[in-house]
DNA sequence: TATGAATGAGTCTTCATTCAT
DNA sequence: CATGAATGAAGACTCATTCAT
């Protein structure tokens, strides 16, 4: 029962907003009533707790879980691991993308300073030290910043699924979407990390010679 | 007073959310009381419309408004652009980038049925056609996906804007970390809208060769 | 305006009773803001005795008003009068009976107290003395209660009048309603106030024979 | 609870009028919290509703539940037995004089609406024939109209009972006014019912001739 | 006279929380 | 484990009232 009045919640949580979720609206979609809420959580505070502790947190451990070896060492494909773990993580819990988008990430978010305890610092500072490499030794384009980079990752995977009812009614075509959503960042990403040739100077300038290299 | 009520409705809606603002927040921060919030918008409901449509929907029409000439021509200078414009915009509207998260894009967001009338479907069409031509004339990366790419604009740019107090304590030096932003936000997408060679098929394989050119 | 505000509060009262009627409602019928109706009338209270004093009060002593002569000295004829008046000042004053039966009449009015006070008590008394005069010279139903006559008249004639919109839709055909009324009411106190024949022996039978004797 | 709960609401209700009570008075008299009246019944909406249901509408049904048999032949008997009706039902009911005159027969009455809907029409169009007849054949005074009969029943009955807080101090005495009452309404509509003797053109004539015949 | 701005008190309603059963 | 009954503390909204202009 414990699981499932998390299952509600953090479903609600991520449909509504925890703010517009209450005690009783969990326990109905459980087929309890609130008060068995408060006989597991004690009360909303440690719902929360626990919302984090069990939940997100272990999301957020599954995306840097043991991104070792050849992959560690490569940021092009530690980019797409990431990127890939990401996709994977949300289609498990499609209620992730907007309870991080409104509750995590946001200024004010209800779930922020939870989380800030458990953010896994280290293994974010090592990718900024990884990609920082990659910039001075020439394989990752040296314009972006680094300390930047991990966000921009997660914003471009997390909020488009945060936006659409893509997880919603995933029955049939919309798991389409998830793949074209993946194929663009990925996409995206794997260009933009793409060193820039030395002569661009002009921004796009006359273009397209490296091209023809 | 009515502005001054906007003003701290649209603030604290940035901080807090919506639904964790009440009305006497929003009163208090102008200095007033709660009945005069009602004075002036009658409702929450209302002084939600309100928002929206004397605030929130001028900020967007902002970024598309008249985007012409050459720049609306150069698939680059287009991006570039409207990058500028979403940094112009948030730097004046510091509450945007949360707001615009947490009750617009997001799933459940409580300005999101407001403001889906309100979107400015048609130019958002014209940018999709126009990287789509740009795409097939090579000269904008062919792999992404042109009706996905305006929402990763945003979230790269929105994400991290709505995530730091930068706005907040906007006095000194956090102007360089949005400067910082831009500057990777540009890169990245610049780099990322760069056509892709040809010979790049095997994904990054023996890619990195050319680079150490 | 003092008149065309006690114009508006009246039918207000009238229409929707004095509890369920705001100042601002009252203003805003006579066309000016609810500081005015403070203007001119201090507060509510004051506003109500105004009602009381300035148009109902009015009304009550139309009724009584020198009921005298040949009329007044006919028990008959003193009802006939009465009921007459009843009509012809609730033409004119169609929010009296609504007004008369919720805030006056009934336990808890908000006018009772007030009305209590001013209740012609005098022509009330003098009323009862020539019905009970009546009865005991044999020209008047022995069998009323000579006391509750005249509430049974304003019963008769007041409460038809409050519960239907006749006076509201007063366009063309209600006005029949009226009239029938007026003669219903009047043929059924004429015929009540018929002294009760001896003989009548079925029903309460025997009862009656000792009046005979 | 509930029913206490509706106990206090149709006696306040009676004594003060639905608008001018609160859900706190009511709860109050119950000796509870005002939460309680909404965990009961949700809405002051409906409060109202279960008022009319549960109570009202109940004893309206019992004025009319099985008039029969021979009773229902006579209009005459008939008549006695709906005022006889009125006086149980309300001695029960104390506040349903005051609730039935504010609420539902005045204009604008709170529970207007729901009580038109739930009217017992068929009976009233029955009582109504009935009456016809009777006045055809002779039995009853002709110049009633008998469409407006019933409502001249229940205004001389209930008007008056909803005057006085007779039914508050029924403790010992005041029984006797509402027997004094029900003797004149009685009295009253059995002469009213009467038929008019046919030489009676000129009023009150010289009188009770037609008696004798 | 007349208004608009402003307030404080009160009412309905919601909700987290508690507790006896 | 599970519930129903009960509460207190908010929050939205209304309204009479005041006051400067």
């Amino acid at each position: 029962m414990r699981e499932r009045l998390l299952a509600s919640a953090t479903q609600l949580f991520g449909e509504q907003g925890i703010a517009a979720t209450t005690m009783a609206q969990i326990a109905e979609a459980a087929g309890v009533t609130s008060a068995m809420v408060h006989y597991y959580f004690t009360n909303r505070e440690k719902l929360l707790d626990a919302v984090v502790e069990e939940r997100i947190a272990r999301s957020i451990a599954f995306v840097w879980e043991s991104v070792e070896g050849e992959v560690a060492q490569d940021a092009h494909a530690l980019v797409e691991e990431i990127v890939a773990r990401l996709f994977e993580v949300t289609s498990r819990m499609p209620w992730l993308p907007p309870l991080w988008l409104r509750e995590i990430v946001n200024e004010g978010g209800l779930l922020r300073e939870r989380m800030l305890r458990r953010l896994p610092v280290e293994q974010l500072q090592r990718f900024v030290a990884r990609i920082g490499e990659a910039q001075r030794s020439g394989s990752v384009n040296a314009e972006l910043e680094a300390p930047l980079l991990f966000m921009s990752i997660l914003a471009l995977v997390m909020l488009p699924l945060a936006t659409s009812k893509i997880w919603q009614n995933a029955r049939g075509f919309p798991i389409i979407e998830r793949d074209a959503l993946h194929r663009h960042v990925s996409a995206l990403l794997r260009a933009a990390l793409r060193p820039v040739p030395p002569q661009r100077r002009v921004r796009r300038a006359s273009g397209r010679k490296e091209d023809a290299s």
